[in-house]
DNA sequence: TTGAAACCCATGTTTTCCCATGTCATCCCT
DNA sequence: AGGGATGACATGGGAAAACATGGGTTTCAA
């Protein structure tokens, strides 16, 4: 049983906002999601969160039900609560996934992350995201390399594994 | 079967003060509403306040009835106990949804919140709320941007989760 | 008797649904 | 081992249903 999201992808999208989810996402988000049943259609939550976020984050339904338990957990009244709502409630979708693998993204979201044929999924553990081909490689891959490029060449970044403990 | 609200949504406001409930919202207020049926329409509880509050607060029946039962196990005759049946009870209306989706707002509630002929619908979880985009706009989002200066530029809300068990 | 609310009807747009196709990898049979 | 046959997968297109919105007309109570 699949439970963690694995790997990268690149995915059209056609005039409706129609995209494949790959199979292997698949199979988490039918995991993940406590009513779902062979044949029946998973569902997954999209976060597309304020101006500043140019990706699209993707949650099983049981990992969406985790974070609304914890914001529940806050103090009501309280800024960081009322952000955290606006933003996963409030900046967010619930859809399902159509019976030949596809959701729709909605023109607003499609436009908010500047897709237009092509989307980059990409695994980040029990959530993915969906990029723009290009901003992902411009925004991310920069990072990436940049922190990379502070340690020496042969650094396994495992090593900060057990760093955690510590 | 969806019970928790998402997203957010502009939607027109007519001269007759007629709007449309974005239809995801339509289905949690169908599923949250014990007397709805098919076909039938569903009810819905706004809560307007007292005249500090410039936006209304939309319960589905079942959630409205738990804070209900909230207020009832209050003591009696408290002053926190009368307080809260004023503004739950008092400063708030029933109505149910029509049968193309929408509810009338009336002429006193669209004075309230200063709404002509547009509204801004934003889901917090088990309530939804509805703003004059403006007020929304220049209330809301400006305390947002106060409140996030306070982080890197690309501080990701969702960390403060897991802070709460440190 | 008049204004607001409820009701009925209409329309353009978006979303959903159903069906179809080409491409793989896998399975199975001979 | 070769050669379909099979089935999952990614993708496309058209038809049908749902949705958001507008307008008129009846109803009812102040």
């Amino acid at each position: 049983m699949v439970r963690r999201f694995r790997g990268e992808f690149h995915q059209k999208v056609d005039g409706k906002g129609r995209v494949s989810i790959p199979a292997s996402f698949r199979r988490v988000l039918e995991n993940g999601d406590p009513s779902w049943s062979d044949g029946k259609a998973p569902e997954v939550v999209i976060v597309y969160g304020d101006h500043r976020r140019s990706y699209l984050e993707c949650y099983t339904m049981d990992a969406a039900a985790e974070v609304d338990a914890k914001i529940a957990n806050m103090p009501r009244g309280t800024m960081e609560r009322r952000m955290l709502e606006r933003l996963f409630n409030g900046q967010s979708l619930q859809t399902s996934i159509d019976d030949t693998g596809r959701i729709v993204l909605p023109a607003k979201l499609r436009a908010k992350i500047d897709i237009d044929d092509e989307a980059y999924f990409i695994a980040t553990g029990d959530t993915f995201q969906i990029w723009k081909t290009e901003t992902f490689e411009a925004e991310e891959q920069s990072k990436t390399e940049a922190w990379l490029d502070e340690f020496p060449d042969d650094f396994d970044p495992l090593t900060l594994l057990d760093k955690a403990g510590e």
